[in-house]
DNA sequence: ATGAAAGCGCTAACAT
DNA sequence: ATGTTAGCGCTTTCAT
């Protein structure tokens, strides 16, 4: 049978409220023998407290949600990996939710959080409009946004530094002179981390004879690109896969086809989860690191969940430009 | 201001009672004009009932703990996509917890779920003996053991089909007449899969003249297989990597030491998550369906919460065997 | 068909 | 320095 705290209590002779206060670390009024006696006690009896029913009282779960737009994606797990190490600090639990690249689920997912009575809740949204999110901000619970951010700016958010590092990326591609860039992506009007990866490649080639195109796409369907690359046959292009998954299915693509790198196509992308490496003649691509926006966004709700002062901006952090041979 | 079945219940006009009968579905002898009004309430109020005041009252928290080994391991996300998909369908929560490949952090966890009051608990588990995991059965929380055994057999158990197989796999390299075929694997004493894959090569091999020769690593080191390699410059091996990472690793390795597959060294392993096949000339590998084996974890696990009596026995879910030209 | 009241394990005034 | 007591939001007998 589960031990209470009215066992604990009886067995130490003492009141609830003193083993109470034992437990909350709360010594400044009691005599080192009480302190002592009660530690025995509770080692022998080897209690642990229930939190459900202290978070009754007190309104804190220490439960954290974490909602991420697809479960199945590497990123989760690395991100997740990260928050874990900050949570596991804090003795605080984590809620996985999936929102399934579903608005539905994910309100559904906020929806139970919030039910939860969850601390605070780290997400990755699915939609670019903040105004999405207001029964978070009316419930008051803290949150920090990851990977994507929503505007107007209401929360905290961590993400990649996608411009930057995509820039970096064409940049290098400059110099290899292709006249025609395939920008495979999925809907940009929705997400701005996808916006920003286009929005690199326009810019660098602005003042070029380069041709950007935009190839956007569903579901990291390939389709768009395998019509483009039929209808012209000729062309030698360089394609710039917007995420890990698009680039993966490229490359199977272009190897079903019997296209070779570079001498057909260029390939390059965003996401390299280490094995671009791997594949003959190694994918040039962005490298993030989820697990360190994960860990830096805990960081930041603990503090929020603290009550101390947390900036409502964007940081960012820095992805590796992995420059190898695939163009 | 979050609201209480008590303000439902002024709302409606009827007491905590019947509102708490409706919310758990006991509607045989309410009337249907009250159950519609408290329907039209609860929806007006946007009302979610808060699931620790009830855990409470019902010891049943319907929070599911997982424990995984490794939670940055790609296994850990597809375990838990798995179980997800049957927790969504409950409305139960999942609260991952990493072992960290550290018996010491996996007791705390498992410690840490049971304070939580979890309804039931699915882990991978650290250690081969089940008298490991004695306050489990203690506390009478349900348990079910995912990708490893632990004996005696004390929990329903669900795992890869890593004999069969792996020995398919051996099958395929059988007909090809490797004169050395090396097993690159983590301590195969402690985790069963790990024997059970070695084993299937021994097996394979008994009576031929081909050599399996065991290399122990620690920490998906690739060091004694580079040693091994090192020692025998003008012998044309065949790898076996015991796992996803050690099988990146070797890749990598022989990559950077510009050892041609299959021409110098030949190449399989366990685990394949998609990119085996990109990678020329596409390694020959075992593929297993960690959601299926979290899916068919968690409906086991629920049946057991739900009071159902489940066999104490070990599922095996098949593998694929994905033939490429590795070899 | 519905309500009153006690209590789940804990915390926090307010006593003493 | 420690105890008493009244809840936190819900469920559940037992009444009516």
């Amino acid at each position: 049978m589960k031990l209470t705290i009215t066992d604990v209590a009886e067995k130490a002779g003492v009141s609830k409220a003193t083993i109470s206060r034992y437990l909350n670390g709360r010594f400044e009024h009691m005599s080192a023998t009480t302190k002592a006696h009660i530690a025995a006690v509770i080692a022998e009896l080897n209690y642990t407290p229930s939190p459900q029913a202290s978070s009754l009282k007190t309104n804190r779960s220490h439960l954290i949600g974490v909602v991420v737009a697809d479960i199945s994606n590497i990123y989760s797990t690395l991100l997740i990996s990260g928050i874990n190490k900050v949570t596991q600090q804090s003795m605080d639990q984590i809620l996985i939710n999936d929102a399934a690249n579903d608005l539905k689920s994910e309100a559904k997912a906020l929806e139970m959080l919030l039910s939860m009575n969850v601390d605070g809740i780290i997400m990755q949204p699915l939609s670019p409009v903040a105004h999405h999110y207001d029964l978070i901000r009316d419930s008051q619970t803290p949150m920090v946004l990851v990977d994507r951010i929503t505007r107007p700016l209401t929360w905290p958010t961590v993400t990649a530094d996608d411009y930057r590092s995509t820039a970096k990326l064409a940049q290098a591609i400059l110099n290899s002179h292709y006249e025609d860039i395939l920008i495979l992506i999925n809907p940009i009007a929705q997400i701005s981390t996808r916006q920003s990866r286009y929005q690199a490649f326009v810019d660098t080639f602005k003042k070029t004879p380069t041709t950007v195109t935009l190839l956007e796409t569903d579901n990291d369907s390939i389709t768009p690109l395998a019509n483009w690359i039929t209808a012209h046959p000729q062309k030698h292009p360089l394609i710039f896969a917007g995420n890990g998954r698009l680039l993966m299915a490229t490359l199977r693509w272009l190897h079903d086809k019997g296209l070779r790198i570079p001498q057909d196509v260029a390939l390059s992308g965003y996401d390299d989860w280490d094995w671009a490496e791997l594949v003959t003649p190694g994918i040039s691509a962005v490298s993030q690191h989820p697990d360190v926006i994960g860990q830096t966004a805990a960081e930041l709700l603990a503090q929020q969940i603290a009550g101390e002062p947390v900036a409502v901006q964007r940081m960012e952090i820095p992805a590796d430009v992995r420059i190898r041979s695939s163009f």
